[in-house]
DNA sequence: ATTATTTACGTAATTTTACTACATATGGGG
DNA sequence: CCCCATATGTAGTAAAATTACGTAAATAAT
């Protein structure tokens, strides 16, 4: 784990420290923000130690000295690191929770954004580009990802539909061929239903993109996998990311593909947007 | 704009700078990581200007010193800082669109959770706490956001649909009244027809949500406006966040929603949890 | 229990870093 | 060509961080 939170790191060293570290410990972490911007002396003080003692404290954490640590210190604090793999507790307010939620999800993108494996990006829009026609399958959750792919896909003047019914995605599937993309969004990867209709499609011949987590039953049954690994929630009280990390990879296979169109093509998406205009009120965008 | 992110005010300001100031920007530029673990006199030699004039360039950049240069500069290298704002061009590959879409809806989440208002967000919690029946409607894209809005809020054991065509809203709405919720999800909020049926809704004495950008033509016809600005994204290449951010407030809600309630309503969301684990192969979560 | 030994912590000196005040230079307008 | 404004550098000062060392506390061994 190369990129773990100096704030979680110190609150789990916390029983390993002795006194006066743990008072440093403390100090931090009772206002992180502050101590980034104070000095030694005023943190020692803060945390009724020595100056040395602070210094001892940062290199115990991997860190140069007060300053390095105070810079790692500060990086951990954006994108909310305060709260990343903090969960909600029943006592927080509108004023805590909230971004609870935003840096849980910010901190589940960045992990995505920095292990996804950009070779299968490639290959799966190599696919999407050569198809002559895709269909996007999700159930629940994932129907509102397939939903909005279709949305999005369906701009690139490309024979595109979505589907969140299971018989009618086992009838599309029994009928595919080559050239047909079956784009199979599931988080788990597990339903049986989807495994079913995506070995079906695949035993006729067609392409099946799964955007699964790893190892999963339903990337054993596809052409190529988007592993897409999101930390299991176990919160109640916290929100299944994966969809947004979903849609984000979504987001991404759009624009390669648009870029591997060519610039030929924008006139066509400007043409798309500007359908729009009459349905609104006043000029935008 | 509260959080504008440094490496980029320093290339706008790039043009407006004088020699020597300009010199520190383009070593910093060229290499913005290192600048954040350096001290004052080696950026200066690499610069090659005075010590002084570093510590000017950083005054200019409303920061107090160098030290604290460092610290904001080292904050907007994290989570992708390095693309945020730049746009995808024609000549990315994979490895760099891919951190840029991250990074881009990454970054609008942060702004959106440091700007969000949360005395609406606790508003619109105690509206949907108090709810008869809940309309989630939305057309397009945002007809995505309302259905996963629907997947997320049917396990509170509240009536609740979403819409996305907009004779059945129409119809819905006229036939609303005190009690009922229709909660409008349009990023634009200039959709003439959603603006009607929000309309004839509040009309019936119903309550009117409205997720949407601010002073929107929504925002006015709405009883309660949730208004979330996510910057308008002018590059044909980058995708629309502003659903994602939807679909996180939406969470972010759903939570409020959750707490509200209370620690005895948790079973009833472990059953629906459970519910799924027929339809899937071995165990999980 | 008492001493030896290690570990923890602080004091003070040293070094590094950043900042300020001032001086010189550079360039544009009269 | 000189004056004034702005830009930049020099040198000194203050602040901050680190190191070296010594003392105290804790632990282990006898």
């Amino acid at each position: 784990m190369q990129h773990q939170n100096l704030v979680n790191v110190i609150t789990d060293a916390l029983p390993g420290l002795n006194k006066s570290e743990r008072k440093v410990a403390e100090a931090i972490l009772s206002d992180p923000e502050s101590a980034t911007g104070s000095s030694i002396a005023s943190l020692a003080k803060r945390a009724n130690v020595s100056e040395p003692s602070v210094n001892r404290f940062c290199k115990r954490f991997n860190t140069a000295g007060f300053p390095d640590f105070k810079l790692k210190l500060a990086k951990s604090l954006v994108s909310g690191v305060r709260f990343v793999n903090r969960n909600v507790d029943p006592n927080d307010t509108v004023e805590s929770y909230t971004p609870k939620i935003f840096d849980s999800t910010i901190n589940d993108l960045a992990l995505i954004r920095d292990s996804i494996d950009h070779s299968v990006v490639n290959a799966v829009v190599d696919q999407l580009i050569q198809a002559k026609r895709v269909y996007f399958f999700g159930l629940g959750t994932s129907g509102s990802v397939a939903r909005d792919a279709e949305n999005k896909f369906f701009r690139f003047n490309l024979p595109v539909s979505f589907h969140d019914d299971v018989l009618m995605m086992r009838m599309l599937a029994s009928t595919g061929s080559a050239g047909d993309v079956f784009f199979v969004i599931s988080h788990t990867g597990r339903t049986k239903e989807i495994i079913d209709i995506a070995e079906i499609a695949s035993n006729n011949g067609a392409t099946v993109i799964a955007l699964t987590s790893s190892s999963s039953p339903l990337t054993a049954v596809s052409s190529i996998a988007l592993e897409v690994d999101v930390p299991e929630n176990t919160d109640e009280y916290m929100a299944m990311t994966s969809r947004i990390v979903h849609l984000v990879v979504l987001d991404v296979l759009a624009t390669g593909f648009t870029l591997r169109r060519g610039p030929d093509f924008l006139p066509h998406l400007e043409r798309i947007k500007n359908s729009l205009k009459p349905t609104r009120y006043q000029s935008e965008d």
